[in-house]
DNA sequence: TAATGAAGCTAAAGACCATTAGCTTTACTT
DNA sequence: AAGTAAAGCTAATGGTCTTTAGCTTCATTA
């Protein structure tokens, strides 16, 4: 991994513990195992790094949810669905690049607009359309009852995030977290699936 | 007002927009129309200041969710418990003073365990609490059918709770959530509600 | 081999910021 | 009327933080 690459990755990982205005050059360049004023032979300046990891966000949100090649193939069970969810949740609660990149944005969301703009589609386009996109699918298979697919996507999705934002903040409670959302999406399955 | 209490509305404001590490006492004096150093005839520091407001904001939610009393009466058809989900809503996400402090809350909920918990009480546990009774009593006189309390809660209340966010994040956004939260609630009610 | 440019370093400038010291004013109390 | 305490002010201190200037090293290339 590149210096500059090594400059992004602990600057993330400080922006999103202590936020930007908590977290200084000194810091990150410690973390890097360089001098402070080595980091501007690769950035302009301390916003130059936010800058470039707002693009990083910004491009790994294209990569993932850009084309629907993320969706793979649709669940043909009540059971496959509800394990394939549950998996999901799981890494998305525990890997440590995405958690970081996660806790990054809601601390910065207010920052600007783009800023804000990435947050949403993070926390709420990007999910949730790929849960349209499967709930639309198992529909049309006969999985699910007739419904606004959108609608059932919001509701799947959203307790699933509260969940996940409640297990940055207190990590403790992180498999009282995934009980939960277990409960949830099962009983959302029966709600709404066919038998 | 107290000039006690004018630095601690001013300080919450200007928190809430540009976080506590990105806020100067220089500025929470200037808005207050004063000079920095005469804070400090009421605060021991900066830091007190924050102190502060997080024990106004726990104090608010003992206030308001402490007891059983900001339930008030249960409603008796589906078209109130709509109307009076929706009116709380708006309420909750257009009025200034509570905004200010979901915002404040949300950008120093990593502060500190104590930021984390409060956070958490007023984002999750005040309102699905309060939604967990309303659910509980309208199901003892029919108006539910018969299923968990606290899951309906959740599932009612999340997908309310990242509508409010976004229109946090980005306020010309605010109307369209309004409208994606009765939808939500209108079909929540049909879902899980006797005719 | 000489030249060049990338990437590191030290030292320091310059801005900003929280806080303190010490003075003044004002209002209330005895 | 004298005393006192609250609440404001100016000036300044000490610290931190970002950024720049200028030097060194080293690898690559002409």
């Amino acid at each position: 991994m590149s210096t500059k690459e090594r400059i992004l990755d602990e600057a993330l990982t400080l922006f999103s513990q202590n936020g930007y205005d908590g977290t200084g050059v000194e810091q990150i360049a410690e973390k890097v195992g360089v001098k402070a004023p080595s980091l501007y032979k690769h950035f302009k300046g301390k916003e130059d790094i936010l800058n470039a990891l707002i693009d990083n966000a910004e491009a790994r949100y294209e990569e993932f949810f850009g084309s629907d090649k993320h969706i793979g193939k649709l669940p043909e069970t009540k059971e496959e669905f509800i394990q394939t969810a549950i998996q999901k949740v799981s890494f998305t609660m525990r890997d440590p690049m995405i958690r970081k990149m996660r806790k990054f944005l809601v601390r910065e969301q207010f920052r600007n607009e783009r800023f804000a703009e990435i947050t949403t589609k993070h926390q709420l386009s990007g999910i949730q359309g790929m849960y349209t996109k499967i709930i639309e699918g198992m529909m049309q298979n006969g999985l699910f009852k007739e419904d606004d697919p959108e609608l059932l996507a919001t509701e799947v999705t959203a307790p699933v995030a509260l969940w996940i934002a409640k297990a940055d903040r207190q990590p403790q409670c992180e498999q009282e977290s995934m009980e939960s959302v277990e409960k949830h999406v099962r009983h959302f399955c029966d709600v709404y699936m066919t038998e």
